[in-house]
DNA sequence: GTCTATATGGCGATAGAC
DNA sequence: GTCTATCGCCATATAGAC
């Protein structure tokens, strides 16, 4: 329903227009997500969703470094954490695919991004983008240092994983019948948590816990 | 330089104006790949582009199904391979990287689609990628029949091995400045492909040929 | 088979009423 | 803060000359 004109008693959160936007800008792209479609989604007109945001481009980096930094942050904590490597590795990838399961859309922004380089090529999402692949190699350089993995490309490796990572959730509309279930069903994400855990530990060539998670 | 008007000596051939609609909609997208910019790359005008495909949809559909046909006839020429099958799944990933490698935008126009969903939802596209990951599935359910590898989800399995192999090409823009030089490089897609196989082999649990192939 | 010219529609963005 | 109405641009697609 089409809100009135003039100044509303509820108006609609920053948030909301966000998360709107992260929703459409992930099933369509930049290019295809139009404003007048993400103002749909939020319940207002496109003129309104101008107000708020100075153009698309705004309001897309906005939305991109939200996730970009979040996830950033959880590399960053893994960095710093206490205790074996490999157990901060296994938390690490429980984290980032808790996140993503949680946020529909999220990986596919980022995977998108990737991609693209941004809405403008060597603009600041690039930017972003690499210096978070670079946080990653550097907390993989650090588990070879410390002999809880052998010595390998971090580079290598650092995409890799980003590939495991992001491809399950970033093909939902295709992983979805393939798999029988939304992956964004709380079962179906702790299934693939743990085939994440198992196979980010598999590439780092980290020692196996398959026997004992099977068994305790 | 333009062309004249008027039945030219040396008309387009339809492979080069399909390679360069690849080149355009792996940049842009879909969405972001118009029909002016695929012309201008292929050297001629836009309404001349429309004479050689019926509209926009249908160049796209030619573009992606030459792309995913070719995968999926490695994928079932390594099913129907003779030897050891950690031999024929060596041979399968050395054979995909080389082919993506050696095409620019192949892995980026794989990647893109398997997130749109086709230019329209549940269209042919995502049909046809549905059919090649069941494809890929069943050739790994075949080495957890025959005792080649532990037995594990198909699909979780599948999936990951698609986000090795994918994201290292279609993050081209980002991989070449983090790793110092261009993704199709032939020295860097040898290293990827050697990556790739200790990649793979690691996730499905094969044996290691690390210290063998390093040796010999 | 390629061109110029054009029809039609959606896009991002703005102006101004309420 | 939201709306209606509009501008200017570029998109897909078509018509018709050569």
């Amino acid at each position: 329903m089409a809100r009135g004109p003039g100044r509303p008693k509820d108006p609609i959160s920053r948030e909301a227009l966000l998360e709107a936007a992260r929703a459409t800008f992930a099933e369509h792209g930049y290019a295809g997500a139009s404003m007048s479609r993400i103002a749909d989604a939020a319940g207002l007109r496109k003129a309104s969703l101008f107000h708020h945001f100075a153009g698309k481009e705004a309001l897309y980096l906005e939305v991109l470094s939200v996730t970009l930094g979040d996830l950033g942050g959880l590399v960053g904590e893994a960095a710093l954490d206490a205790g074996p490597y490999a157990d901060r590795m296994d938390r690490l990838g429980g984290l980032v695919t808790t996140y993503l399961g949680a946020r529909p859309g999220a990986a596919r922004i980022l995977l998108r991004e990737i991609m693209d380089g941004g809405p403008f090529a060597g603009g600041d999402g690039q930017a972003a983008v690499l210096s978070t692949l670079a946080l990653i190699a550097g907390f993989l350089s650090a588990g070879m240092a410390e002999g809880a993995m052998p010595p390998q490309d971090p580079k290598q490796l650092a995409l890799t994983i980003c590939g495991i990572h992001l491809m399950w959730f970033a093909a939902d509309t295709v992983v979805g019948p393939f798999a029988g279930a939304s992956v964004y069903d709380p079962d179906l994400v702790a299934a693939r948590a743990d085939a994440v855990r198992t196979h980010v530990r598999a590439v780092c060539r980290l020692p196996d816990l398959t026997a004992l998670s099977s068994g305790a």
